[in-house]
RNA sequence: CGGGGUGUAGCGCAGUCUGGCUAGCGCACCUGGUUUGGGACCAGGGGGUCGAAGGUUCGAAUCCUUUCACCCCGACCA
């Protein structure tokens, strides 16, 4: 049996070897402070490229970027009923503002603040407060803003990237004067999560509508994006939420239309987060390592000279340095070919590996025979074999091998999406397909279930031992009559249920 | 907050029950050599107040008391 670059398996711990991939690709790791993660370079390099790719979506949808505080005056907070029920108990509060030397020589917190600060778990009651200021006529609308910031959530358990109690995220707020245009925009920017998850991150996803209970605390309406991991688990990679009027009238966001009359905005909020690195690991990583889409890679390119001693040293590294200027001048989406040649002083196979565990998605191998002849022994990360290749063949079948790269991780996540999800008619055959054969030890086991039900507490409370969520109402789902395989009333709404992150 | 567990070198651990030579092993790291189209081998070396405080004892990583931190399972979740 071949030597996997990550040990365990997928199959034999999943979770464990998520956690290994990570600190093999050394992307991440936990820090001294609680439920903190820090982000290495190479984790970072791709977050860097996610940004790079939605912001400019942004942009071209017509958003501005802006930056508002990081603490939340406690009262902000209180204003929207729902949104205080879901978020005040994962929040941090700053009480204090001062240290002072204490007895035992630690340090002491000194002044207390008149009004607790919390910070931010999501921005909607600050951005709120000053698009009320901002908004006065029809004529300022719609404002249209993202923020890229950091948020922190008290979570009890976390997980790097999937949960961590600080994240990095983006969140877009805006403010319409009708409910159509605003429900518009939620639609649109969940189009825009789904265009690039699927387009550069490779990752499939369903685009649908969460039930109440999934709802976003304080929205009508939520939408989501789903994607299935390897584990067959569903997650939630982009959220795009119509909020009505409920925080334009708790916060009091109000305009005055064409004829002078007064009425509340209609707004919007929508956020993907650092969690889309976990989704990207999770989808297309493999027993050797992490596996990147060449449209995210921090390098699509690794070349490796091959050589035994100085003389030979020299020679390599000049055609190695020739290659990478000639690979730089290739484009790929319409920016230079990213590469890198490791001239670091290790073992070839040593070398190689540590760039097949990154997931780089092309690795040239040079050494003083391919010089002679002109060739390139090229490895594609998607693929077991490095092959030979000639020199001049390689160059001009560049941006194809990585769109082909690209395009394979997309349908190699679709078919393994369609390969697990299931049409189910019935509770019993529900019940069978999300039990595990080994209850000890659970294998990996289910997947999507597409199921006729109704959106009620019955449904919930059936669910609930099963540990299996209703991830979302497709939104390309015809209506249909059924029956709910929950409460067996009749219903036209088909969902995917899942287990989840 | 409930139930379980762990703190010994950068990482992973043994040693603790039954107190006793200079606190060990693997990986990683450094040096020298042999190697080199593939995660090398040999030799040498550096690195620890054994989570913290107090106690028992001639003697404590080991026994007692107190305390802190972290991890796993549950409830909460982008």
């Amino acid at each position: 049996m071949a030597k996997t670059g990550i040990t365990p398996t997928r199959a034999d711990d999943y979770p464990e070897w998520y956690q290994q991939v990570i600190k093999a690709a050394d992307m991440a790791e936990n820090s001294p402070v609680r439920g903190c993660m820090v982000i290495k370079p190479w984790g970072y390099g791709i977050w860097e490229n996610m940004q790079a790719g939605l912001d400019k979506m942004f942009k071209e949808t017509g958003h501005e970027n802006a930056y508002f505080p990081l603490f939340i005056p406690i009262s902000f907070l209180e204003k929207e009923a729902q949104h205080v029920e879901g978020f005040a108990k994962e929040c941090a509060v700053v009480t204090h503002h001062r240290l002072e030397p204490g007895p035992d020589g630690g340090l002491i917190p000194a002044g207390p603040l008149d009004e607790p600060l919390i910070v931010r778990p999501t921005s909607e009651t600050i951005i709120g407060v000053m698009f009320a200021k901002w908004i006065q006529s029809y004529r300022d609308l719609p404002l249209k803003i993202n923020q890229w910031a950091n948020v922190v959530r008290w979570e009890l358990r976390t997980r790097l990237f999937l949960r961590t109690t600080e994240f990095l995220w983006q969140e877009g707020h805006t403010a319409h004067a009708t409910a159509e245009e605003a429900q518009a925009e939620t639609h649109l920017m969940l189009d825009v999560y789904a265009d690039f998850i699927e387009n550069q991150m490779a990752v499939p996803v369903i685009r649908g509508e969460k039930t109440a209970g999934e709802r976003f605390p304080g929205a009508d309406k939520t939408l989501s994006v789903e994607a299935m991991m390897q584990d067959r688990k569903a997650l939630q990679a982009g959220t795009s939420h119509f909020l009505g009027q409920n925080f334009s009238r708790a916060q009091e966001i109000k305009f005055q239309d064409k004829n002078g009359t007064e009425s509340f905005v209609w707004t919007t909020s929508w956020g993907a987060s650092t969690r889309l690195v976990g989704a990207l690991i999770m989808t297309h990583s493999d027993d050797d390592g992490l596996v990147l889409p060449p449209r995210l890679a921090p390098q699509q390119v690794v070349i490796l000279p091959i050589f035994r001693n100085d003389q030979e040293e020299a020679q390599v590294l000049e055609y190695c340095q020739s290659l990478k200027q000639e690979i730089m001048q290739v484009r790929y989406h319409e920016q230079p070919v990213r590469v890198m040649i490791d001239q670091r002083d290790l073992r070839g196979g040593e070398k190689k590996w540590f760039h097949i565990k990154r997931g780089v998605p092309i690795r040239i191998e040079v050494g003083p025979r391919d010089i002679e002849s002109k060739s390139v022994f090229v490895g594609r990360r998607d693929q077991p074999k490095s092959v030979g290749s000639g020199r001049a063949e390689f160059m001009a079948g560049l941006p194809q091998m990585l769109s082909d790269i690209q395009n394979g991780l997309l349908e190699r996540a679709r078919q393994m999406r369609e390969q697990h999800t299931r049409v189910i008619t019935t509770l019993e055959e529900f019940t069978a397909f999300f039990t595990p054969q080994n209850l000890d030890r659970p294998e990996i086991h289910g997947g999507f279930a597409h199921c006729h039900f109704v959106d009620c507490p019955e449904t919930d409370e059936i669910l609930k031992p099963l540990k299996v969520t209703p991830r979302c109402i497709p939104l390309e789902d015809e209506k249909i009559p059924g029956h709910c395989i929950f409460t067996g009333r009749p219903t036209v709404t088909r969902g995917i249920f899942a287990k989840s992150y």
